[in-house]
DNA sequence: GCATTTGTGTCACCTAGGTGACACATAGAG
DNA sequence: CTCTATGTGTCACCTAGGTGACACAAATGC
C-alpha cells in the first residue's frame, strides 16, 4: 500500500482552483481537509447519495459514470489529479447525480462545499450556493439530459424531451398540458438529434396511443402517458 | 409591437435567482438592468462571441442552438421566462459557446455578470469566477461534448474522446502521446456511447491509419493525426 | 384573394451500428 | 507456472434511423 501523500500548501496551489488562494485561506482549507485512500474498484459515492461533500483528487484517477434503467453503463467523465469532483454539493439539496468510483488506486482529499466557499469568497454558503442554483444549475441539467439520452431510441428521447417541455412551457388544460409554443417537427428533430421525418413518424404514434393531441400547431401532451411509456418497458 | 414591460423589485423577485435578494440588492440590479425587445428569428449572440453580458429573459422564449461543422442544428436548450441564459459570462475569459436568437417575440433585459456578483454575493467577481472556473467549468465542458457528440458518427466521437483523453492523460513520448490509463475497449464505448465491438472495429482501423499505436495495454495516440481526422472532411 | 413559402405525412431505399457467438490473447491470482 | 478472469478480434445477421423524393396542408405575404 502506497504511503500517504503529502498535501501542503504548495500541493494545493499547483491546483487551478486553489491557485488564486492566499497562504492563510489555504492553511484554513488543508486543515478542514481529510485525506482517504480508495483501492481501484472501490466507490466513493453512490447516483442517489446525498451530496454532502466536495472532493478534491490527490492521486489515481476518479471514473463518474451514469447507470440507465436500461442497465446500460454510460461513462461521463474521467477525473485526474488536481480536479475538484462531487460538485452538486455546491447546489443546495442535491442528491449525487453519478456514481464515482476509483479508476485506479486513488488518494482523494474530502471537505465540506461550505468550508471551501465561505473560506475562498468569505461569503454565506447559502447565498452562494443560491446563485449557482439560479444560474448554472441549467447547465447540468441539460449534462443530465444528454448523458441519459445516450442509448435511447428515438421514440424515448421524444418523450422525454416533450415531458420536458411540458413542464417548462406546459399550461393545463381540460385535455392535458397545453405547450404554449410554435415548435415545428424540426424543431424537436434538432433537440432530441434526429432527422425531421422520423419524427414526424414517432409524432404520429404518439398521438394514435393518445399521449398527444395537436390544436393548429400547438401541442396537447398527456404528462401521465408520457412518463408511463418512459417508464414501463424496461 | 408589445409595450415595454415593467420591470420592478416585485417582478424581479418572482424569478428563482432574486427570490433570495434583498430590496437594496435589488434596487441596485434594476438599476443595472437594460432592457431590450428582439423580434423572433433575431439572433441575440452568436457562436465565437466574446461573452460579457449576462441575460434575464422577461418574456418570450429564447432558443440557445449549435452549429456544428457538418451543417446539423443542435437545439440545446429553450429559454422561458424568468431564466437567467449567457451563463458563460461567470467564468472568466470566455467566448459564447452557443447561439442564441429569439424564439418568439422577447423582452430581455442584459446586465454585467460583475454588476451581479458583486450586489448579490459583494464579493470581487474576479475571485468567485476563479472558483467557478475551478468547479463548476467542466459540468460546462461535458455539456459541450455530448452536445458535439450528436449527430458525429463513432469513428469521430471515438477520435474526439481520444484527444480529449489524451489532453488529460497524456504523456509525451517519441513516439506521440502515451495515455497513462488501462482504459478496456469496454470503457471507451461506454464513454462514447457504443458497443465494445464496434469500438474494437474503429480502433484497429485507427491503428492502420498510424492514429493510435499500442503497448500492451496503453496507448499511444498521434493528436496530430486524430486532430486532422477530425477537422477535414466536412 | 391568390401565390409563395414553410411545415407535414409517407413512401422506398440504404447504411451505421447493435447483437450474439466464438476463437484467441493476456494478465492476474494461486 | 498454471488456471481462470478479462479483454480483444472478427464474424454474420438484423434493425433503427438517415436520406431523397414527392404530395398535400397550412401559414404568410402582397
Amino acid at each position: 500500500m502506497t504511503r500517504q501523500p503529502v498535501l501542503n500548501i504548495m500541493s494545493l496551489r499547483r491546483m487551478k482552483t486553489f491557485a488564486r488562494a492566499s497562504d492563510r485561506q489555504l492553511k484554513t482549507i488543508l486543515s478542514e481537509i481529510t485525506l482517504e485512500r480508495f483501492e481501484r474498484r472501490t466507490t466513493l459515492f453512490r447516483q442517489g447519495d446525498p451530496s454532502d461533500s466536495l472532493y478534491v483528487l490527490v492521486s489515481g484517477v476518479i471514473k463518474l459514470s451514469l447507470r440507465t434503467p436500461e442497465g446500460e453503463d454510460i461513462l461521463v467523465s474521467l477525473i485526474s489529479p488536481g480536479e475538484l469532483f462531487g460538485i452538486t454539493s455546491l447546489l443546495p439539496g442535491m442528491q449525487r447525480p453519478f456514481r464515482s468510483e476509483a479508476f485506479s488506486d486513488c488518494w482523494v482529499g474530502r471537505l465540506s462545499a461550505d468550508t471551501l466557499v465561505s473560506t475562498l469568497l468569505g461569503v454565506p454558503f447559502a447565498d452562494f450556493s443560491a446563485l449557482m442554483d439560479g444560474t448554472v444549475s441549467r447547465w447540468f441539467g441539460l449534462l443530465h439530459r444528454y448523458a441519459h439520452f445516450q442509448g435511447l431510441d428515438l421514440q424515448h428521447r421524444l418523450a422525454f424531451a416533450l415531458l420536458e417541455l411540458a413542464q417548462k412551457f406546459g399550461a393545463q388544460d381540460s385535455r392535458g398540458t397545453l405547450l404554449i409554443l410554435q415548435l415545428t417537427h424540426e424543431d424537436l428533430a434538432d433537440l432530441v438529434g434526429a432527422s425531421r421525418q422520423k419524427v414526424t413518424e414517432h409524432m404520429r404514434t404518439l398521438e394514435r396511443k393518445a399521449l398527444l393531441q395537436r390544436e393548429g400547431r400547438r401541442l396537447i401532451v398527456s404528462t401521465e402517458g408520457l412518463r408511463e411509456l418512459v417508464q414501463i418497458e424496461h
